[in-house]
DNA sequence: GCGCCAGGATTGTCCGTCAATCAGGCAATA
DNA sequence: TATTGCCTGATTGACGGACAATCCTGGCGC
């Protein structure tokens, strides 16, 4: 079993720039949801071609966060409630399988990793932003689904974070919420200290039944709203 | 709440063909695992231009049916028994959801479609072939995602399906697999009749369980074969 | 006010081009 | 003979232009 020796300076090709960046824009709120994205505004955008741009487009559109009508082009996908409350099942099993997954066979270092995050994100005042908390908990899944040993795993819950990255943000808004948050993923990290994958499971499972449960609150608080306005 | 009554007949993109046919191409078998698929080739076989190959296959490499190397281009995706448990892993949790979801929410309708799929099934002698199991299974399973009401689940559910779809030719081929899956299903199908979500969650996890033992141990027994050849 | 039609804008698709990169063969050398 | 180094052909990555089909908008006539 020899080591990989093969040096990857590959300058990120043009068309993965594009991509990143697009998914980033959506992901970050940049682009409003429902927002029409003709290619050529994309072209300007970015500088790049069109052909590069397309393939983009797909890549996004496959990974949910953008849907293409026929003869009508590219727009930000909009999340309704119950679209949220479906991610939010499918997450609430895939990232039982990373927590369990990640107790059964990440590395002392990854192990470390998690807990000098969690440990940073426990530190962190509610008043610190929503950006710098964004951050902290995008590092901690990260190494979660790195540590989890499943590439299959890491990448679909890769896609569903990415998808309602703007609810994490609502739900995260709740003043209240960080606290509990917090206390959640204590118990995901100490079922993880003592190698419990059953109980890292379970402690993910019920992480994301509570974001669930306050972010769908929120959301549908809104959807209430937007219909009295509208009809 | 209206419904969708515009016509749909769009006589479906090159793009969305050129997707399928490749897609449909690769699980079927006709291309070997690690082939390279210049796009030159693929133009000539579609008939269509470079911009659209390449598009599909861009979509094709983010379902994971194909792996592109920088400056080499596309070849079909190879399935290490490593990976295969991955996606089996994945696979269970999934499926249970899914299988959870169809009892708890699909209609009498679908319920029904169901029953019917896996009669045939059951009925289906094990020298019938193949391409005969694995359409009925297809069906069985499209069933399954349309009535489990989560279009999360269903995508990425499918996607798995598609990655394996070789895995299950080599498991649904060993003739003492047949009973077995059918008694399983059945137990799937019990639960749904009796409306009991948890109950068909775990006939499903089961079922997945028991077809990646099989999978798996002539996986490996195939790459041990090939190791010892090679080295 | 309503329906219809023309015009502009955008997409879907194709094509040709060019540089960068990779694979394989060929020659030169030890 | 075996190894090294180079060169050439093939392929990808990316660009831009082009054209028909389709959709949206706004104005026109009734």
């Amino acid at each position: 079993m020899t080591e990989d020796m093969r040096l990857r300076v590959v300058p990120q090709s043009i068309r993965r720039q594009v991509e990143d960046g697009l998914r980033d824009a959506i992901a970050r709120g940049r682009f409003a949801p429902g927002e029409h994205l003709p290619d050529r505004v994309l072209c300007e955008l970015f500088g790049a071609s069109r052909s590069v741009v397309r393939e983009a487009v797909r890549l996004l559109e496959a990974e949910g966060l953008i849907v293409v009508q026929p003869n009508r082009g590219p727009f930000v996908a909009f999340l309704s409630a119950a679209e949220a409350a479906q991610i939010y099942e499918v997450r609430g099993v895939l990232e039982a399988l990373a927590g369990e997954g990640f107790a059964a066979r990440a590395s002392k270092e990854e192990r470390a990793e998690l807990r000098g995050i969690f440990a940073e994100l426990a530190a962190t005042c509610p008043e610190a932003g929503r950006e710098v908390l964004l951050a902290l908990k995008r590092r901690f899944y990260d190494v979660l689904l790195r540590g989890c040993r499943n590439a299959y795993v890491a990448r679909m819950l890769d896609q569903l974070l990415n998808r309602n990255t703007q609810l994490r943000a609502t739900s995260l808004s709740d003043p209240d919420r960080l606290p509990n948050t917090v206390a959640e993923l204590r118990r995901v990290i100490e079922a993880i200290e003592r190698r419990d994958p059953e109980g890292a499971a379970a402690a993910c499972r019920e992480h994301v039944r509570r974001a669930a449960e306050v972010a769908l609150r929120i959301l549908r608080e809104h959807e209430r709203a937007r219909n009295a306005r509208a009809g």
